[in-house]
DNA sequence: CACGGTATTTGCACCGAGTGCATTTTTACA
DNA sequence: TGTAAAAATGCACTCGGTGCAAATACCGTG
């Protein structure tokens, strides 16, 4: 229930009396009863056991709940574009770390679901997620800056990393709409479409 | 200063005081001077001689302020897409769209840049917009659906949508870093590095 | 075991956005 | 002159978020 040991050592001071898990777990909870946007952070904190400030501790929103370690999936995703072949066409490989990164264990499909319902689904997270996002394209932006021999800064390595996700929120909204097909497959299909649609005469 | 008129008839009741375009212009001013987040709404009231209350009778909230009569803007771009002969590919019907919509008049050009600087570099508004634009894509991807058949919630649709916002997003920001360059140019080469992309092998 | 340094928790006062509601003010018109 | 409508206003309140200082719990050391 307690005791954090996240990788940092620690030579003295008081333990954490929670973590970002743990709250996030409550706070679902919560969100699941009555919603997002009627759950408020001292109703969080209360279910918790924690003092209000302290939430403040662990998020630095509200708005940042539903993003678990979002940071560490980033990693996992510049990772991926390194481990890829230099010859392999530029969109092939934006395509296809786009489904990597969006690859989740079945037994995880549904806790998935949940968070990007929330992220996609209440306004207020929806607004906030462009924050995140950004980060995203910027991982984006790089490796086709870095393909393309631009700064990720250049149009367009931004304009790639803007529409590709593009298609991952539009993928995303048709997964959470439609249950019962892939992720994967719809991240693919999506992508493949915006090209066709390119090409068509 | 006083008298709106704005097409709604009135048969009795006290007149508006201003215009939101008036406050706007207060607004920005104060923007301008101090920055969006350290200017509050009882500043902007202040400034433009009104009673905080009655600021939230023309804005919905702090957020909307930038966005100008957005709505007649989609409308705009509604007419454009009904305009275009159906034989045209539907991506380059979609680019034309695209830059008709944003173009603007030399003489606004300063005013619509000093706009959108606040819309995608301050990021609570950058956040709001995901909201606002969320109109403007369901425009798009209703022409979209209607060419391809398919409803505007389908994939493609939603994915073109979805996109194309992208690309004008990245342009947008390329505009605001590099002044030189037309805005209607920037979008348009956009589009198409994108379609080229995509192209290549 | 007491002590000192350290990290964390907590309480408190405060700010700003936004809302609900009742009241007042201003206007057109009969 | 009176009356109904529309707008402005004032007020109390909720909620998210922050700054700051004090309290608390833990560690290692003498």
């Amino acid at each position: 229930m307690r005791h954090d040991t996240s990788g940092v050592q620690r030579s003295g001071g008081r333990r954490k009396v929670t973590t970002a898990a743990e709250l996030e777990q409550v706070a679902f909870d919560l969100f699941d009863e009555q919603g997002f946007e009627r759950t408020t952070v001292t109703d969080i904190a209360a279910a918790a056991g924690i003092a209000r400030r302290t939430f403040f501790h662990y998020f630095p929103s509200k708005n940042d709940i539903p993003w678990g370690d979002f940071d560490a999936g980033l990693e996992r995703m510049r990772a991926e574009f390194r481990a890829l072949p230099s010859d392999l066409p530029l969109m092939d490989a934006v395509r296809h770390c786009l489904v990597e990164f969006n690859r989740v264990p079945d037994e995880q499909a549904p806790d998935h679901r949940r968070r990007m319902r929330l992220i996609l689904g209440v306004p207020a997270l929806q607004a906030h997620s462009t924050l995140r996002f950004e980060a995203w394209r910027e991982v984006v932006a790089e490796y086709v800056g870095h393909r393309l021999g631009q700064s990720s800064t250049a149009l367009t390595p931004q304009t790639i990393a803007h529409a590709t996700l593009g298609v991952a929120l539009s993928a995303y909204q048709h997964w959470l709409d439609h249950p019962e097909q892939s992720l994967s497959s719809l991240l693919d299909t999506a992508m493949r479409e915006l090209a066709l649609a390119h090409a068509a005469q």
